[in-house]
DNA sequence: CAACTATATCGATGAATGTCAATCTGCATG
DNA sequence: CATGCAGATTGACATTCATCGATATAGTTG
């Protein structure tokens, strides 16, 4: 229960800054570079490329496993990381887990950067 | 000598995945995953922003020491992995280095997530 | 309820990373 | 040439992180 939805956290604090001589406070600094924590792991980019290109925009953990070759419990584990991250949603259906991309959560990421 | 101008290669790659089923490959993610590890630290952020915001659009190591509370080899190091990921410019003149953002870099880390 | 399956969590381990103190390299100036 | 200064490099250390095997949880099915 660390840091849920950490994209549009980031985003807020950042929407009003001057954007000419005031620098990202320590503070907005964090919360930014923790979103891009998310992204800076090989696996956890093609599992957001994954679910992206998924049927149905969704795919499970089984889904998930083989292409990538790591194990199982890895693959949850880079998944709560997107997930807390808020790039990826988790909803579990029966004894299956479905994974999806926050709606606006790619291009709020963009606009981190943009914000710098 | 190991990867510099990270965000151009990173980008040449994903410009042409069909954005359908495709799923990034090992090696595009992580080229990708290099430059969000550039950026996937507070304090990187935090140069990023001044070297932004500065008056001529360049600062001097001298000028971002003091603002991020850190000794001088911490930030010269964190400059050079700026400068390796493709973010920054670094010009020596006289004594002093000078850092910049290379044009349209930001840009074209943003369009890394948009091609994920 | 027992067995099975899908997923999450835990604990350990090796690798990568951020930071600092000390040192080195050039440039400038007396 | 000697001194001083800006910045880079090196080596060490503590922390974080990615990964795995083992185990726990929860839903499904016999």
């Amino acid at each position: 229960m660390n840091s849920l939805q950490t994209v549009g956290t980031a985003l807020d604090a950042a929407c009003c800054a001057p954007s000419g001589q005031l620098a990202l406070s320590a503070e907005d600094a964090l919360r930014k570079a923790a979103v891009f924590k998310a992204l800076a792991d090989p696996n956890r980019l093609r599992l957001l490329s994954i679910v992206k290109g998924a049927d149905a925009g969704e795919a499970c953990v089984c889904d998930l496993t083989e292409p990538l070759d790591l194990g199982q419990p890895t693959v949850s584990h880079h998944l709560k990381i997107l997930v807390d991250a808020g790039l990826l949603h988790r909803e579990k259906r029966g004894t299956w887990a479905y994974y999806s991309l926050v709606p606006g959560a790619i291009e709020q990421t963009a606009g981190l950067l943009a914000s710098l």
